[in-house]
DNA sequence: GTATATTAC
DNA sequence: TCCTAGTAATATACC
């Protein structure tokens, strides 16, 4: 039997909070059905429990645009589905990752058919945007019934090309059986301590408005210091604080970090202009902007993953984004310290892979230097700097380690000797100087990154371990500059895509084992690389020794993948 | 909506 | 000489 379950918001996208107006079913081309669910209650629920069985029978699949979505809702109200999952949206990301998976242009690219849109409906969106709960069922119906039949419709053509692109087994075995996985996570949401952030407010403002007040006086000027135009004007024009100040390519001065870090003796002004600016962003990105998105039903922060935008296979995290969480300052590290465990029984468990990206570069390019450096356990970017300096890895200063560490990343990115140098401030020569080295010491590294541009060339894709697919448009163009940047996607594509593609199924390993052992402990949060967990601390020595030998053993490679963890009261002491 | 800047991996 | 390091999300200014 199969099942397409459609869904009804009225309160906005956010899945925890919507009531549900209806649910709309089809089981096969052309036909379907739709069932007003009632305002009240009691009244939803009697016609809720109707649907139950059929919605939670695991031996039925699933078909749906975006799921997980109707997964979050249908958990609201006391339904938890099973069974296998078909997501037109996940499977169209997966033949098409660049492309965007609405519904509608899929329903006009895939079907050549032009779907009633829902602003006929509800109205443009603004203001006078109605809820559907205020539109007439009967006309509901009509749209909700179209709109699983599309669904279904896309999943017949979708599945077939799938098939033809030998991207089913990916899409059975990875993605869709990781969409329940991020329900659950997003479900479970994550604590955050309001108070440990609203004392830091206090002190970021008062922090902010001495600054302002000291830049003020140097400019001899009140202006809007978050306006880069003014700013740059006051900075360029006025204080005269660079000869030659580089320009955006809309040929405005350029302000960023980058270019005022290089200034920093210059003048006085630019440490404050750097202050005020990482104290602004901690403020309004973080902690001004977090405790308004804590649930007021659960107390806990639930971030939404989106597993169809970015283009190697990575998740992204939105509302609000919990994978760009700052660790790298002393200011930054206070808010990460905010994320708590659900209660003094529990901790926080974070497991990350060391290195994934670099082994990644290691096992698909077989370079014995670099496999070798590996398997004896070494410090990656010390052993690089020995090798490309010619010394024993005790005489390495911190600066070789610092520039083999920059070369190790700039492989992953796909090198360029202007990029190299930007990042260690250093000129073009010496980049390619250090390029070169790189290359010397890890020789096959080189081929690899050859022929992955080559096998694009010929075939206008890229593809992972997993036979994830990337297609590289301009991989041929004649545009240097366009060509160039396929050619890094081609080099970095493959790579970032693979460890993707790992994490993921650590992840469904993980949930499976969890739910297997009768285990508390929850998986709250996935940042690239790494995986958080609540566990109770009962649990902690088990939980602990299952999830990194599960991370470690998703993927067989001819080198060991380490996974690190730590435990902490909260998310920076777990680290 | 686009541009700029900043946060993460 | 031009111009370029991979992937995201969010906030603010400015049109």
């Amino acid at each position: 039997m199969r099942t397409i379950l459609f869904r009804y918001q009225t309160t906005g996208l956010n899945p925890h909070e919507v009531a549900l107006v209806g649910i709309a079913f089809s089981y096969k081309k052309h036909e379907a059905y739709y069932v007003p669910i009632p305002e009240n209650k009691a009244g939803a629920a009697l016609i809720i429990n109707d649907l139950k069985p059929a919605l939670e029978n695991p031996k039925s699949i699933k078909i749906g645009q975006n799921i997980k979505y109707d997964i979050l809702v249908m958990q609201n109200h006391g339904v938890k589905v099973q069974g296998q999952l078909f997501d037109t949206m996940i499977a169209h990301y997966l033949l098409h990752p660049s492309k965007k998976h609405k519904m509608d242009t899929m329903a006009e690219t895939e079907l050549n058919y032009s779907p009633v849109a829902i602003e006929t409906l509800i109205g443009k969106k603004g203001k006078k945007q109605r809820s559907m709960k205020d539109i007439a069922p009967e006309k509901v119906k009509e749209y909700a019934g179209e709109d699983a039949d599309i669904t279904m419709q896309l999943k017949h053509t979708l599945y077939k090309q799938l098939k033809n692109e030998d991207l089913l087994k990916l899409a059975e075995e990875i993605e869709f059986p990781l969409i329940q996985v991020l329900a659950d996570m997003e479900a479970a949401g994550i604590y955050m301590n309001p108070s440990t952030l609203s004392s830091f407010e206090k002190e970021l403002e008062a922090n902010i408005e001495k600054t302002v007040s000291k830049i003020y006086d140097i400019a001899g000027e009140t202006f809007n210091i978050a306006s880069p135009k003014q700013l740059g004007i006051i900075l360029f024009e006025k204080l005269k604080v660079s000869d030659k100040p580089k320009l955006t390519k809309t040929k405005q001065y350029s302000t960023s970090e980058q270019e005022l870090s290089k200034l920093k003796g210059k003048h006085e002004i630019i440490n404050l202009i750097l202050s005020f600016r990482s104290n602004s962003k901690l403020l309004s990105t973080y902690v001004k902007a977090l405790p308004l998105l804590i649930s007021k039903k659960t107390g806990r922060i639930h971030t939404s993953y989106n597993q169809a935008v970015a283009s190697t296979g990575r998740l992204s995290s939105t509302n609000p984004n919990l994978q760009n969480i700052p660790i790298r300052t002393a200011e930054g590290k206070r808010i990460r310290k905010a994320f708590e465990p659900a209660d003094q029984n529990h901790i926080l468990l974070a497991a990350d892979y060391s290195q994934i990206e670099l082994r990644l570069i290691a096992h698909l390019s077989k370079d014995q230097a670099m496999l070798a450096a590996f398997n004896n356990n070494e410090d990656i970017h010390t052993a690089t700097a020995a090798k490309i300096y010619e010394i024993p890895e005790k005489e390495v200063s911190r600066e070789m380690r610092s520039n083999a560490k920059s070369a190790n990343f700039g492989i992953i990115y796909g090198i360029s000797a202007f990029g190299l140098s930007e990042n260690l401030g250093i000129s073009r020569s010496e980049a390619k100087q250090l390029i070169d080295g790189y290359f010397k010491t890890y020789p096959a590294v080189k081929d690899y990154m050859k022929a992955n541009v080559d096998f694009a060339r010929k075939h206008t894709y890229v593809e992972t371990i997993f036979g994830r697919k990337r297609y590289l448009k301009d991989i041929n163009s004649a545009n240097s500059m366009v060509r160039s940047a396929a050619e890094r996607n081609a080099i970095n594509a493959p790579v970032q895509g693979t460890a993707a593609d790992i994490i993921k199924i650590a992840m469904i390993k993980c949930a499976i084992l969890l739910k297997e052992n009768n285990l508390k402990t929850k998986m709250l949060l996935q940042v690239h690389d790494e995986l958080v967990f609540d566990v109770p601390k009962e649990e902690l020595k088990k939980v602990k020794i299952l999830i990194s030998e599960a991370m470690e053993h998703s993927a067989q490679l001819s080198v060991k993948l380490i996974v690190e963890t730590g435990t902490g009261q909260n998310w920076l002491d777990a680290h």
